[in-house]
DNA sequence: AAGTGGTCTAGACCACCTT
DNA sequence: AGGTGGTCTAGACCACTTC
């Protein structure tokens, strides 16, 4: 024999609940429609509440059910598609760019930036927040760090987070004074990750919730001359690479 | 007052402990160190077992740590990088390929792959079974489906899941078939799913395991001519988009 | 056989939203 | 105030790996 077989033992319960959950989901429930509370379709399926709260987690996993403490679970609608390809020599912040700034930092960028940026341990750098909606609910969040160093001096005369419009108005203008220069690349990866309390807030999620990490390092004269890091909700987003087909 | 605030309530003991062991596998740990059993360091730290494996499954789920039954509980190494970029103009199964065929069916496809096809329900297609790896650890299994009448003849004379070995040589024999046609365009998309059975073992993992689903969306003359489900581990990868750069 | 993580239970209380 | 999902407990047993 090779090594065939499997012959598992027997299918935990929470696996078979969510494969039943899973069907009448799709048979008897319409999309927005709240399930019955937890305590019921626990009592209803003979087991305990914790194990019922499996399965709702593997299926709000998958983006099947949403849940929402004081409110209920209600049956997921498809997920938001969302745009992740550029072109190449795009910087972020151009004219068809879905992000709105929403505010700037000159802070110690987290490390594992300041690797792939290559600066000094301590280095500040410029980071402009922004953020993506789509279908009217949050998609995204996005941090992008660029030194001042490649900036080409100083932007603004600001310490730190001074008034709230005018942190957006520095953001839009480290966009542009981005565009200034020839982008020579993108490299860009996808990872799993879960929400910072501060994400978790913007993303209206609670903390430790799935999301998809965007990393994106943008090249210029052989350099990494900035990098945006976009987090986006895992469990309603869905992202595209379109590789342009004319 | 505007819509600041938060204030946060008490941060739930899962996500303390979850610092509090994150700091610590940075600071006392080394990568492939088997931590103290469950029970010991609920113990240790005072909780519920439950309580400690809630901060697990999140260190787990951010790649930091890997579990295994029977086993326990080691410092995972950083995650692999996987490219997932291809020339718009390349089929799979091309000379710099890492994926190696491992079987062939024709079957019906899962409902989502027809559509994305177009297929008449009930329509068989060709389904290539493909397995990478990396790092001497499994990273991804996938799913090829083409539609018969899109690869211009029957391939085989054989029905369905004949011994193994011939069913490797079909599988590549569709590939191959394959790049006769011309490419007009790929597209891709990805988002987090939850593993197969049948996934789950291939990628050794248990069913559920979180995975990254990237579709694949081989378009020749206009129509969608084949569809790819890979499916990555996601707790092991990082998938990387060279939109590269000269 | 012993030790590990995975599953499951039957409670309890808390944080949040709606009314 | 009442209802919802989120957290937490203190057990028990099971499946799997290793010795």
């Amino acid at each position: 024999m090779g090594t065939t077989h499997v012959e598992q033992g027997v299918e935990p319960k929470h696996r078979q609940l969510k494969t039943v959950l899973s069907e009448a989901l799709e048979t008897e429930f319409a999309v927005g429609q709240v399930l019955p509370n937890e305590r019921e379709l626990a009592a209803r399926f003979g087991v305990a509440r914790a194990t019922l709260r499996q399965a709702l987690e593997q299926l709000e996993l998958d983006g099947r059910l949403q849940r929402r403490r004081g409110v209920g679970t209600t049956v997921a609608p498809p997920r938001t598609v969302v745009d992740v390809s550029a072109s190449p020599d795009a910087w972020p912040g151009g004219p068809d760019d879905d992000w709105e700034v929403t505010g700037r930092m000159r802070a110690l960028p987290p490390l594992t930036v300041a690797r792939l940026l290559g600066t000094a341990p301590g280095e500040l750098v410029e980071t402009v927040h922004r953020y993506r909606g789509g279908d009217g609910r949050p998609v995204a969040v996005e941090l992008l760090h660029v030194p001042q160093s490649r900036l080409g001096g100083t932007v603004s005369t600001e310490p730190a987070g001074g008034a709230a419009a005018e942190d957006v108005e520095e953001g839009r203008r480290v966009l542009r004074r981005l565009q200034r220069f020839a982008l020579d690349g993108l490299d860009r990866s996808v990872e799993l990750g879960s929400a910072t309390d501060v994400d978790a807030g913007r993303l209206g999620r609670l903390p430790g919730a799935p999301v998809l990490v965007v990393t994106s390092q943008y090249v210029v004269a052989g350099k990494v001359a900035a990098v945006g890091v976009a987090t986006y909700r895992a469990d309603t987003c869905r992202l595209t690479i379109g590789d342009r087909h004319s």
